[in-house]
DNA sequence: ATAAACGCCTGACGGC
DNA sequence: TGCCGTCAGGCGTTTA
């Protein structure tokens, strides 16, 4: 589910309390259950449980799309995927029921516990001593303000790609997905299907803007809730075009379309968003 | 270099 | 009611 706005509320949540629970900083883990084996990505699942328990939280962070929880050996490393969810709740013993698809859960000494959540099975856990081989090859962070337009605008005319792939690529820039993509290519003003190559200085530099204002206000509201599991987010609230096929466009009136682009749904406005480059 | 296709999974929804 | 196709906030691998 969760992009970069998602996760950043996430982390915030661990960090200041909510999600159902008290902040996760400063707290012992007791004891450490694998529902789903394939979860964890590395170690094996009896060495990330018998390397997890006992240690304790020291610090939150996010990179791209992942969530770092800093273990004084270690870090654990999240990353959702499609379906992905994290609570934080309270217990009174280990045999407190869980949820349907929890994957693993993490016990704290203050009873509370901290339990990942994942349908789909596409998400992934990590222990690792230094994330940053996970992390060394992702492109910039859109919200670092020294990542420049200049920069942006130098990186795409290195590349002949459709531009919302290219903005949707880990590797190129860091935490943008299909919904908060769309939006931002409307609130610029450019055709999802661009060459990145025929993007103008000027545009360019209207685009990271509005890549910026959509993820801010996306944190801001706390993410954005949609499918079945409510996640507290008021963003969806927002949306221009995603998810609003065949709806008029909030600036001009005409109807939104719906095309696929690199497999994903891509939401656009014909009248706003023009294709001159092909 | 680029992009498409596919795999990984479960569930919701609409049409018949 | 069941069955079927489509769709879903992601990304790695394989194939053209």
């Amino acid at each position: 589910m969760p992009e970069l706005p998602e996760v950043e509320t996430i982390k915030n949540a661990l960090a200041n309390g909510g999600r159902g629970g008290a902040s996760i900083l400063g707290q012992r883990i007791l004891r450490t259950d694998v529902l789903w084996d394939g979860t964890i990505q590395t170690p094996s699942v009896s060495e990330f449980i018998r390397q997890t328990e006992n240690q304790v939280i020291q610090s939150l962070s996010r990179r791209a799309k992942y969530l770092q929880v800093q273990l004084a050996a270690g870090a654990l490393v999240f990353h959702l995927r499609m379906s992905g969810d994290i609570r934080v709740e309270p217990y009174k013993e280990y045999t407190d029921p869980l949820q349907k698809h929890d994957r693993v859960v993490f016990w704290f000494a203050n009873h509370q516990r901290l339990v990942f959540n994942n349908p789909r099975k596409f998400g992934r856990v990590w222990l690792l001593p230094d994330p940053q081989v996970l992390f060394k090859k992702l492109g910039p962070e859109p919200l670092d303000p020294s990542f420049t337009s200049q920069e942006f605008y130098e990186k795409l005319q290195k590349h002949q790609r459709q531009i919302k792939p290219l903005l949707m690529d880990q590797y190129f820039i860091a935490g943008l997905g299909n919904i908060y993509t769309d939006e931002a290519l409307f609130l610029a003003g450019v055709h999802p299907l661009r060459n990145s190559k025929s993007l103008t200085q000027p545009e360019t530099e209207v685009l990271l803007s509005m890549i910026r204002k959509v993820l801010t206000a996306g944190i801001e509201r706390n993410g954005s809730s949609i499918d079945w599991a409510y996640r507290g987010g008021e963003f969806q609230n927002e949306f221009q075009v995603y998810g609003r096929k065949e709806e008029a466009c909030y600036q001009c009136g005409t109807a939104i379309r719906r095309i696929v682009v690199g497999q994903r749904g891509t939401h656009y406005c014909p009248q706003c968003q023009k294709l001159d480059d092909l």
